[in-house]
DNA sequence: CTCACAGGTGAAAGGTATTTTCGCGGGCTC
DNA sequence: GAGCCCGCGAAAATACCTTTCACCTGTGAG
């Protein structure tokens, strides 16, 4: 897997696509899985789920073992550790004897059911509430520092950003651009894709543009990102598919994790809560490095509201 | 795999009769090796006590590796395995996977101190995922199943619904309304205050107006539900004070919580969080009620997306 | 309908890590 | 001081993991 397929953007860059596979994370392997699934083969799939069902288990067998509890080769099984970021087969069951140990100890009662039609209002808050918490802790656990911390720096720097998204995640982008135009940065969010494309080609090397979508595929937010990437900005995507399209034309890409969805919570639930997760975290790392202005900024914008709040209500 | 431990015992061991000197223990290794050290050689002890001390550090070598760093043989870590109670190195090695992995997540949750504008990134999101998460546990505690239910009939009959909310809430009331739309309902947010004025106006017994506000003093907010209410309409406060004035004009309030805020993350961070569970409640119990309309619609909506995304990526 | 192709898959070869064997050497007993 | 026993590690033997390579299946073009 070396092939790094010359998109159709002229510009080249130094390190072309691929991310990196995957760092071994800690204990977030199940929504590893989840995130990588989509792109993983039939029988990978077998095995990834095997051994995201049964950690304990999976940990006490061998790569022969495990293969033939999922009726794939020894080949496969140590194909699917590589594409879950461990270098091989041992590393993978360490990790699983990892979290074994740790869902023991933790008394994690990790199962929720899905939503179902029927299930009573009290039991869809529960469900839903450590469904949101456990992808806040996915998100957390898969989240590649290294990536975080480049795209601060750009956008530390940028002498313009811009965020694009669509349907749900025009929300998030939204809420980003806010946050950042509170502390002095030059933000933009783009809802319409033909107004992101004309603003995009007006970006330049120093600016950043940004790119969220869960699926990886939205052609309304790749579109602008390539512009964006073409024109030689800085360029980052925020993605629950980190193989997806939309990372060719991202110099950093920040993964975000996907929960179980059904048919009453669709992915874009999740994604959400993932995302706005991200972006929280990219935002507090900008302020603490533009804390000099950031804190004024923050004050002056708290200040200016006062007055848009009821006057009376002692306390 | 054949097993056949046995066989040294006959030779060395005081105690004949027992095969198995220990069974494989969970996480106490280290009262095992204190136990032990006294029957244990020097060489073996030495192995004992660098384990006990980093469980991280030797899951990571093989038997070679261990040896040289304690300065002994591969025999002699393998006997060690042994006498602790474990089949072989490479079960002693899972084990101590294992307990890293407890105890690395045990050391992590007692971090809940603010944000601080020289927190390395690690630590930013750590806290910031913490934070979420325990306002999400927070306010599922908090909340009112009864008014849930209340507003969701409400919503579930009414003819129309308008949802205000301005700065970071009128983010989750587009959301809301976005949502709601998507499953046949009629619903629209507001963020401008004086056209959220002349339409609540247009409300009538049977329409459901939400407010939400973080503060529950915000007057662009408190104004429109102001005028929904007076018009008959059933009115509904999404707020973190339940005592604001907002809830004067509300027949039901759902009270959102607040995590702890710093300078650098403003109260908008966690109450959004908040919020949006909220509301994500509401649209699902919303969707269970209207389970046959609702359903075909998000299948449609879901449809009428499908060729926005790239068309490669068959998987 | 056939062909060519791409990619998934497993059998088996090829390496590496672990386990066992074997014998040396040091210390204790007599 | 000699004999005995135990601890210890080097190296052989084995189990396990990884890689290679050819087959096979499904897919799209002609």
């Amino acid at each position: 897997m070396k092939e790094n397929f010359a998109r159709r953007g002229e510009r080249a860059r130094p390190a072309p696509v691929a991310p990196r596979p995957a760092p071994p994370e800690p204990g977030a392997l199940a929504a590893k899985v989840r995130t990588m699934a989509p792109s993983m083969t039939r029988s990978m799939q077998r095995v990834a789920e095997t051994v995201a069902a049964d950690p304990a288990g999976c940990a006490a067998l061998t790569v022969t073992g495990l293969a033939e509890r999922t009726g794939t080769s020894e080949a496969t099984v140590v194909r699917t550790a590589r594409l879950l970021g461990y270098p091989g087969y041992r590393d993978l069951r360490l990790a699983l004897a990892g979290l074994a140990a740790q869902q023991a100890s933790g008394a994690a009662p990790a199962i929720t059911t899905d939503i179902s039609v029927d299930d009573p209002l009290s039991d869809v808050i529960a469900k839903l509430t450590q469904d949101e918490r456990q992808t806040l802790a996915d998100t957390a656990g898969a989240l590649d520092i290294g990536q975080v911390e480049a795209t601060v720096s750009a956008l530390t720097a940028a002498r313009r950003i811009d965020v694009y998204g669509v349907g749900a995640s025009s929300l998030v982008a939204q809420d980003f651009a806010q946050k950042l135009l509170r502390i002095g940065l030059v933000a933009h969010a783009h809802a319409d894709p033909h107004l992101a494309v004309t603003n995009a080609v007006q970006l330049r090397a120093g600016d950043v543009a940004i790119a969220i979508t869960h699926s990886g595929r939205t052609v309304d937010v790749i579109e602008p990102l390539q512009a964006a990437f073409d024109h030689g900005a800085t360029t980052v995507a925020i993605t629950g598919r980190p193989d997806g399209e939309v990372t060719q034309y991202a110099d950093h890409v920040l993964t975000t994790s996907t929960a179980r969805e059904s048919e009453l919570r669709p992915a874009a639930m999740s994604s959400r809560t993932s995302q706005l997760l991200v972006i929280d975290c990219l935002f507090i790392g900008v302020a603490q490095r533009t804390y000099e202005t950031a804190a004024p900024a923050l004050h002056a914008s708290y200040e200016a509201l006062a007055h848009r709040h009821s006057p009376r209500e002692t306390r």
